[in-house]
DNA sequence: CTTGGAATGTCAACAAGGCTGACGTAACTT
DNA sequence: AAGTTACGTCAGCCTTGTTGACATTCCAAG
């Protein structure tokens, strides 16, 4: 791509002060991300975790339980912890795959949908705040950086859904 | 600035579904964006909450306890456990203020600036490599949509730092 | 000079959410 | 029939966050 060739193409963008502003901008910008959200799960009993898997659930209804903890990244352990406060608290609900017996199926209750609505509106809200402010462009920049930041393995899943 | 007026801009960009790309970037990023620090830490006995302390202390030598705690936004308990492990190491050393006696000043050891190093580097290179790859218009476009993105209080000071 | 409050440190206890290891069961596959 | 996969669960550990209480030191204002 853009390469340091005859037309003396500035890389000054690529100075270690600039990245490290870029670094703490991550950090930064990452705590506002999760903030909202982080304050409507305070009062209640749930919190990150929950919200994470609140999502996923909601954006692949009848997702497997094998595809959430490749999706999450985290151990069946910590996953299952989760899922059965989630169970018991009816905000979620697990069917038996038809085909094979052994997956179980996950769905949001009207209840899981309610709360998984809040949490995203929440966290919406301030996405599209930040996309208003900096406008069409800059989000297009902002979407290919954070694309090439993924591991490989991760961004190749990421650009499948919209990509098929 | 860019508004739905006259020209029937396209705010296409602001669907639902595409703030929901976003928010995913953004997690997946994330992860990325840790995972190399991380993976150097494992080893250690140290973790990200670590890595962040000795950030901050390289990026401002001589900055206080009282700071840190503004910057990092954990209780002075949460810091004061990471602060002391790393003083027990020989990675940070502490100053008491010469205007104030019970400010702490903090500053890197030789030791501590050898890993602040190569954990800075580790996640340097991944950013740097992202910001290749995306181009500068795209990264100026990142870091827009990353400062709208923060807390208010946040951003002032995150701008204030190279807008002086 | 005294006193209030600020900056810091520290003890204790707890919770969330990661992790590993081990084991069990049901169901699919070969 | 045997092996593998998907899932659940028990037990224990770690990091990193939290609250609350309390001590120390020191600046600054009365």
């Amino acid at each position: 791509m853009a390469e340091n060739s005859s037309g003396g193409e500035s890389l000054l963008f690529l100075t270690d002060e600039n990245l490290r502003k870029g670094i703490e901008a991550m950090f930064f910008a990452y705590r506002g991300f999760t903030s909202d959200p982080d304050r409507i799960l305070d009062g209640l009993d749930y919190g990150r975790a929950h919200h994470r898997a609140l999502h996923f659930i909601h954006r692949s209804p009848g997702t497997t339980v094998g595809n959430l903890l490749d999706i999450l990244g985290v151990t069946k352990q910590s996953l299952n912890r989760v899922l059965r406060s989630l169970f018991e608290d009816g905000l979620v609900e697990a069917k038996v795959g038809k085909l094979d017996r052994r997956e179980r199926h996950l769905y949001l209750t009207d209840k899981g949908a309610a709360l998984e609505r809040s949490l995203s509106d929440a966290q919406r809200a301030r996405m599209r705040a930040a996309y208003r402010a900096a406008g069409p462009v800059a989000v297009a920049g902002f979407r290919t950086v954070l694309e090439a930041m993924m591991d490989t393995e991760q961004r190749r899943q990421f650009l499948k859904e919209t990509n098929p």
